[in-house]
RNA sequence: GGGCCGGUAGCUCAGUUAGGCAGAGCGUCUGGCUUUUAACCAGACGGUCGGGGGUUCGAAUCCCUCCCGGCCCGCCA
């Protein structure tokens, strides 16, 4: 892949020639160094950036490091004054493997295999994606359904991704071509395949008939006849990892529309058929598919594959993203707790390093959003290549740049969730210096949109923020001393105090009543937020109105 | 067994291209805000940069070697 060292600026990722001085410059963001390695290749235009997965399941997050790692090259390249198309195949002429065990449905909400007809399902294994119906009965099938819920996700994050179906370049004949060739030239095809898997041997045929019967993809062609433009096929049994799809021995010819490629041809005829510039794909291509895919395209199929970009898994909450055991997260379910330009965010670091994706710290990665904004905006000083990486990929995350935004940092969004008041979150928020006078309304709204969002973290992790200010008095039962203290605090309350008298005049009181100061304040906490911890009480309690607090302060309602 | 990618503070991660004082945030601790009660401020603690060896005036960074983790080397994608 890399070239002579000597023959820069073109094989240095990473460097390119300053005009005039002719000093190398540091690349701050990788985005950059791969749009470098592309533009060297001197590609037409539209530069065509894929990606694409198999329709099986829930489109989790994990997926999404291929469209975003796509989307920053070509937004990068389109910044150059490319046109770029970002394209995502849904590679739906797979056949289904095996019943996931979570789906989601036409809402993007993840369900369980009983929610839907599981037998019917069942007996669609060994079936392209595309002829199997939609579980839940709306969109044209299986693999529609799901590609549909990728789209959308994709379009929650404003990433213009074109969604291509595999089996529509079958239909259509696109793939006509490349399959022909690969089938005349099949000797050929053998070796370099057999180079990197073992069980290639004379009789092995790199392309898959369905059944004219069953409807299964087949294992087992028995004759290629390209004048005719047909193949000759058994419907054997498929090895499906542990279990075994029944075959239905039915014996058929089939077009070269109807069936598919292998993988690993299916990848580079890809390429060839879309024009594909750019691919990133996970580390489990690296050492397969990938480098069997580069020789069957250059060496089969006569072109020059894209290129590549390995990137790392990460984890979600320290595990393994894995469908089929439920550790999933989808991106509309990541928007109910974040703005999507922090998820975006998440996408620019770096693609080597394994990340964790913590829903339980989203709090972190929310303030490194909003740092990483503090050093594009200049407000922070910091090491000079984050602020390299901020200046160039910032704008690239958010929507549109805007000085005036105003981020309530998310802990303390959190706190503004404990009341369901807007106004009362608004009051607080300006208390904390958050809001002025010269703040812009939009700005405003939209920073209270982020206290929705902390809202329903702290409720979904039950957190130490998952405190709820209690509309209705709970019951409680005081000892007098306790009782007398309340009293007065109240009445202290009626003199209209701010928060921090109130929150100094806890403790006054606490001591005048011989109450020891942590139990009183819990007795707050009890009135309030019927629990034994809360947030800083005086100063909570100091933007309450007054009236709601003295009564309650004195368990009348 | 072979290959690829990782391993930097308790946690999450920058820094590794092109060698130049070991960094940030969070957490913890201490202090401040009249005040043990989670929002704010200041400070401190915290490191054999996975181990060892080598090159170098100087190594987290380059080389060798070993350890650990993930992935690939069957099928499928």
């Amino acid at each position: 892949m890399s070239a002579d060292p000597e023959d820069a600026p073109s094989s240095g990722a990473g460097v390119e020639r300053v005009e005039g001085d002719g000093e190398p410059r540091y690349r701050a963001f990788w985005a950059d160094e791969v749009a470098d390695e592309i533009e060297a290749r001197d590609p037409d235009e539209p530069i065509v950036i894929k990606g694409g997965v198999s329709p099986s399941g829930v489109a989790h997050l994990g997926n999404f490091n291929e469209i975003m790692r796509g989307y920053f090259v070509a937004e990068v390249l389109r910044e150059r004054g490319r046109e770029v198309r970002q394209v995502f195949t849904s590679d739906d002429r797979d056949p289904l493997r095996k019943l996931p065990r979570k789906l989601a449905d036409t809402d993007g909400n993840v369900v369980g295999l009983g929610d839907v007809d599981a037998g019917a399902l069942g007996r669609n294994l060994g079936k392209p994606y595309t002829d199997i119906p939609d579980p839940f009965g709306e969109a044209e099938s299986y693999a529609a359904h799901f590609a549909a819920l990728l789209k959308a996700d994709a379009d929650r994050l404003n990433v213009p991704v074109e969604m291509v179906s595999n089996t529509e370049l079958y239909e259509s004949g696109a793939f006509e071509e490349v399959i022909r060739r690969v089938l005349e030239r099949v000797e050929t095809a053998r070796e370099v395949l057999a180079k990197y898997q073992d069980k290639v041997d004379e009789g092995y045929v790199p392309f898959n008939p369905i059944c004219g019967n069953c409807g299964k993809i087949t294992e087992t062609v028995t004759d290629v006849d390209l004048d005719s433009g047909t193949v000759s096929y058994v419907c054997t049994d498929m090895e499906a990892g542990e279990r075994t799809i029944d075959g239905c021995g039915h014996e058929g010819t089939a077009t070269l529309r109807q069936g598919k490629l292998p993988w690993r041809f299916e990848w580079p005829a890809q390429w060839q058929v879309l024009g594909v510039d750019f691919e990133p794909f996970g580390k489990d291509h690296a050492e397969g598919s990938w480098p069997s895919g580069e020789d069957i395209a250059r060496n089969v199929l006569g072109i020059e594959p894209p290129v590549p970009m390995v990137y790392e898994w990460f984890t979600l909450n320290g595990e393994p993203l894995s469908s089929s055991a439920g550790n999933v997260v989808t991106v509309a379910e990541v928007l109910e707790l974040l703005e999507p330009e922090v998820l975006r965010y998440f996408f620019v670091r770096n693609p080597k390093r394994a990340k964790d994706f913590d829903v339980s710290r989203l709090d972190l990665l929310v303030d490194e959003f909003d740092r990483f904004e503090r050093i594009y905006f200049g407000e922070e000083e910091v090491d000079p290549k984050l602020e390299r990486l901020a200046d160039r990929a910032y704008p690239l995350v958010v929507d549109e740049v805007r000085e005036d935004r105003v981020r309530l940092p998310y802990t303390f969004a959190a706190v503004l969730g404990m009341t369901d008041d807007r106004d009362l979150r608004e009051r607080m928020a300006r208390n904390q210096g958050h809001i002025t006078d010269e703040t812009p309304e939009w700005a405003i709204e939209e920073a209270l949109e982020r206290v929705k969002q902390a809202r329903t973290w702290a409720e979904r992790m039950d957190n130490q923020y998952n405190y709820r200010l209690q509309a209705a008095l709970p019951e409680v039962d005081f000892d007098p001393e306790t009782e007398a203290a309340l009293d007065e605090l109240a009445d202290f309350v009626e003199e209209g105090r701010d928060g921090e008298e109130i929150q100094g005049e806890i403790y006054e009181v606490a001591r005048r009543h011989d109450v020891p100061v942590g139990d009183f304040f819990e007795a707050g906490y009890r009135l309030f937020f019927d629990a034994t911890q809360g947030p800083r009480l005086g100063e909570f309690l100091g933007e309450l109105d007054p009236e709601f607090v003295v009564a309650r302060l004195r368990r009348e309602g």
